[in-house]
DNA sequence: CGTCGCGTTGTAAACGTTTTCAGGAGGACA
DNA sequence: TGTCCTCCTGAAAACGTTTACAACGCGACG
């Protein structure tokens, strides 16, 4: 079932070591190294020699036996509970970028929605790299105070958790929500349906802790949920509509277009019966129609400033416990005043 | 600048290895690593000593040490041009959940668009890992030949180019746009221009090669270029309009809404004035208004597929040279009859 | 009772690097 | 000429695993 090392069979010639360099170059196994590494200065014509040995043997440094006497591989994980979502790649792509200007190589994993799961791939992950980013992650409080006892940082990304001794960067999805929901209501709606997205979810909480805080100022609202996808946010709305609602709050901006599409195969006019939100400010949502009125989420900003943390850590300067970043407010066309109640 | 190793400072108490397990549980190493490797049978209370010691210990196994002993990091790489393009995620989704199900990590890597640096990323990334997966690559052909030559199986996805002996794997690109150059044709439709992609890229190529040969086929198509997102389709709208065409085709589905955005703005009705198609068929393009008629790109089967071939592989088991996946056509309402030239 | 064999355990040798440490060559200076 | 110092090089010791091999205990069988 499990098999391992192909046993060396002697047909298949055998990968070049440091040492099959050196003795082709006549040197050491340490000259070699330190003219591959460049750590110490050598002869220029041995290190030629080492050189022209090394390219005629296509000699490649084994990783991990480089990663063995180091003590590091390089490598920083990034654990997210859904590959799917392309809001997810902005923040890789930022680490990855950052990353690899440092020779930092980027593992990712995805839990596929199982929180169990998820802190399981935690841990398993942990000791293969330098540092891990948990994306949105679900692991329950518990679990993440183990981690927060890791040998290697981890920050965790879009997600604050009192009482959690980890390096958190989030957007401010709590604020932004309330001014939306503040927006709403100078425009005539009084009741509303939450799209959410997955229950345990960080931002979801969040999204759903300002709705019911607005509720206080005269917003009723009602939560329908969804997996935060096109097609799951499409079916939902026939449930949504039967609270009557004027305006439907999307989890996400995916969410919203997958609601309109719903909207508009059941003759509903968006915004004049009802308004639509999202959330995120992908650039798709200047192209819909109508075009989107959504919450910009600093995506880049956050995987860099998740990086930075992560680069302070690396090198032993602490890093502040929690760090929220603005989101705005984008006004565009999917949202309008209330239709009247007829 | 390049600080190593922390030097084990007398503070920081270093992390646990087997020989710490093997005092605590007094057994030898070998013990302790059969115990927890599973590899041979060991003594029930032995056994459950080891266990409880490493786990007070909080014991994880050194991923470079173990690499090095059974030559195999267990990871797989996966290069990509461009990490913010959601297409390909679908794919590494798909070999990543695959990989997984056999303890197989992934590691992602971008070059960012530039081909050279593919190249290099793609030789720096081929030491770490298992195997590699090559993703719409655009290193020139003679680099690939060089790849060929890895000592860890290389596959091509979303790229066949003969006389490299790499395993390939891709959709039938040509084919499909041959087929819905047809349809085009059908419909009235005798101009046409088509938004690429990076020119570079082999499913450009390939799609422009169809286009091409449908031309000989009474449909007269010019090129304009963009880079595959939204806002850039957006902004090549204009340009290609001066072509008078009565239908757009885009380089995929992204770029199609872009190009219905823009000329939404100018005012001109998709289809009824200008006709626009996509590709790939993404969750969304059932959903736009119109809805996009585009090609259906099976995108996990492609992933599914190329993991498949690099198990083979992996395996020692030859695999075909390349291999082509269906695509179908997907008729929805932003294809209509060509507007009569008034 | 001796011997064989089996099943479990420990010892030690890999794996391929980097790096410490000591040694050697050669120049500067007294 | 002798001493010291600098600069470069090589031998060998790590790094933390896995596993081949030997050793041991113990029951079975002759």
């Amino acid at each position: 079932m499990n098999e391992r090392k192909p046993r060396r069979g002697q047909g298949t010639r055998t990968a070049a070591t440091i040492r099959t360099v050196a003795a082709r170059a006549g040197v050491s196994t340490a000259t070699v190294s330190r003219v591959l590494t460049g750590t110490a200065p050598v002869n220029e014509e041995l290190a030629e020699r080492v050189r022209t040995a090394a390219a005629e043997l296509s000699y490649k440094p084994n990783a991990a036996a480089r990663g063995l006497v180091l003590g590091t591989m390089r490598s920083l994980g990034i654990l997210m509970p859904d590959m799917s979502n392309p809001y997810f790649f902005e923040v890789v792509d930022e680490i990855n970028r950052a990353g690899a200007a440092q020779a930092f190589r980027t593992l990712v994993a995805s839990s596929y929605g199982d929180p169990d799961a998820e802190l399981e791939t935690a841990k398993d992950l942990l000791p293969q790299v330098d540092g891990l980013f948990l994306l949105s992650s679900r692991i329950p409080v518990e679990g993440l105070r183990t981690l927060a006892r890791a040998e290697v940082p981890v920050v965790l990304v879009n997600r604050i958790e009192v009482g959690v001794d980890l390096p958190m960067v989030a957007v401010d999805v709590f604020s932004v929500t309330m001014e939306l929901c503040g927006q709403l209501l100078r425009q005539g709606h009084r009741k509303a349906v939450y799209l959410s997205g997955s229950p345990d979810s960080w931002q979801n909480r969040e999204r759903w802790r300002a709705i019911c805080t607005a509720a206080a100022m005269g917003l009723e609202t009602e939560c329908v949920q969804t997996d935060g996808t096109i097609e799951s946010a499409y079916q939902a709305v026939d449930q949504a509509l039967k609270h009557q609602p004027t305006a439907l709050l999307a989890f996400n901006d995916l969410a919203a277009i997958g609601a309109v599409s719903r909207l508009r195969d059941l003759g509903l006019e968006v915004p004049a019966s009802v308004s639509v939100t999202g959330f995120d400010d992908i650039p798709l949502a200047r192209h819909t129609e109508p075009k989107l009125t959504t919450i910009l989420s600093p995506t880049a900003e956050l995987g860099r400033t998740a990086w930075n943390r992560m680069h302070a850590l690396l090198q032993g300067i602490p890093s502040p416990a929690a760090q929220m970043l603005p989101a705005h407010l984008v006004i565009r066309d999917s949202l309008g005043p209330a239709k009247p109640i007829q």
